[in-house]
DNA sequence: GTCAGTGCAAACCCTTTGCAGAAAG
DNA sequence: CTTTCTGCAAAGGGTTTGCACTGAC
């Protein structure tokens, strides 16, 4: 993954993105038509690692003066999860969130106030993995520690 | 858990029911005013352990006969989940599943026919438990297998 | 008679869909 | 030009809410 263009010194996550060239760059490497939206988008997104739900994503992209209306980023949050650029994390019936980080790692979730984090612990993985049951093949493993307070 | 009035013999999960003594013993335990539609919903869901949304809860009483409002069946599962009788499954976006077993256990999840299953090996845990958010404490952990096929 | 519980329908929210218009090559 | 993508609005599905009615002590 490069983020060798990543806008460092900036606080604001708004002003934070990838160059537009290493945004296309990842979409043309997943086979990703790179439209504007779908540039825009992936700037927000992989400026850093972080969990947004397409709410979130949608309130981003329009802060920083780009026009996307809400039915192309779910579709474009869809292809993305589709073909491996963000993962689906669902911990919450209410929606859905992406995380811009796709290697291998689980999350806590603050039940209290909805914020979503990485477990850092490289450690952290089954002690054994579970026969699988007849006829089926592993996806994914998702493990969510749920927390509360603060 | 006292299943001790569990119905044996019969194939038909509609047919398959907890004494209605046996149920508002299990509600009175936990505090909840063991009325009619709670008492109805309470036979159905701890005749066994079994994994059903919303929208089950309610097909399966309306085909044992009683008549319950889509509503109430929503309030009662969520009184339930809130008093410890059932356990909430976030595993699918589209729903919430609820799991008449509360003891400490994770889930298999086919994503292809979104059947939920429980997980029967007991070693299946964590190898260690990460460093819990400054300020948080711990509220559980779900373990998801995502599996695919059959 | 009082108060909790229930039923119904409408409201809600997130997400998906249908289709016409716009963009890209 | 042709194909793909986008925008808008409407529909969809699960869940919640508001409020009047019912029922149990």
């Amino acid at each position: 993954m490069k983020l060798t263009s990543f806008t460092e010194g900036k606080t604001n996550m708004f002003e934070t993105s990838l160059s537009k060239a290493a945004a296309i760059g990842m979409l043309q490497e997943k086979d990703i038509n790179p439209t504007q939206q779908r540039i825009v988008i992936a700037q927000l997104l992989f400026s850093q690692p972080q969990h947004l739900s397409a709410d979130q994503v949608l309130s981003c992209v329009q802060e920083s003066g780009t026009h996307v209306s809400k039915a192309t980023v779910y579709n474009t949050m869809s292809l993305f999860a589709e073909k491996g650029l963000v993962r689906e994390v669902i911990v919450d019936p209410t929606k859905v969130f992406y995380d811009s980080n796709t290697s291998h790692h689980h999350h806590f979730y603050n039940v209290d106030d909805g914020k979503l984090t990485d477990i850092m612990d490289e450690g952290l993985s089954l002690e054994q993995m579970p026969q699988l049951p007849e006829g089926t093949a592993l996806d994914g493993v998702d493990i969510i520690v749920r927390v509360r307070g603060q």
